[in-house]
DNA sequence: AACTTGACAAAAA
DNA sequence: GTTTTTGCCAAGT
């Protein structure tokens, strides 16, 4: 498998969401300037190097669907393991389910400008 | 080059 | 809330 540059986009986009938050597909997508390629987070996002990017580790498991779900299947050990990774750190699973209402990650603009050098 | 697949998404019903 | 339909686009075969 190739290291595309766009990986190393998505995957320091996915370093900047909080701890306690999560963020959709598509809109990692669209913050790493990809819009239109939320397919591409999730295929990327499967291989995301285990000793983290730029010395910092990629938390894949912030990142769920747009429907605020889990997108693995439920009961699957990827599934368990993402769910347990959220609830160490405060966020509510029921099911595969997250209220997005209360915990997805609302990026400040003028942080992301600074964080991103565009 | 054609065809299938997928850690997706938006709109409609 | 749910499921279905349609669009999407890079990767793999």
């Amino acid at each position: 498998m190739t290291i595309k540059p766009e990986y190393l986009k998505i995957w320091r986009t996915v370093q900047l969401i909080p701890a306690g938050k999560v963020a959709s597909y598509g809109q990692i997508a669209d913050l790493a300037g990809l819009p239109g390629r939320a397919r591409l987070v999730g295929k990327c996002l499967g291989y995301v190097p285990e000793d983290g990017v730029d010395g910092q580790n990629v938390p894949w498991y912030r990142v769920i669907n747009s429907a605020g779900k889990i997108s693995f299947p439920l009961g699957s050990e990827h599934f368990e393991r993402q769910k347990q990774h959220l609830q160490d750190e405060q966020v509510v699973v029921i099911g595969a389910r997250i209220r997005l209402a209360d915990f997805q990650w609302q990026p400040d603009i003028t942080e992301l400008l600074f964080r991103l050098q565009y």
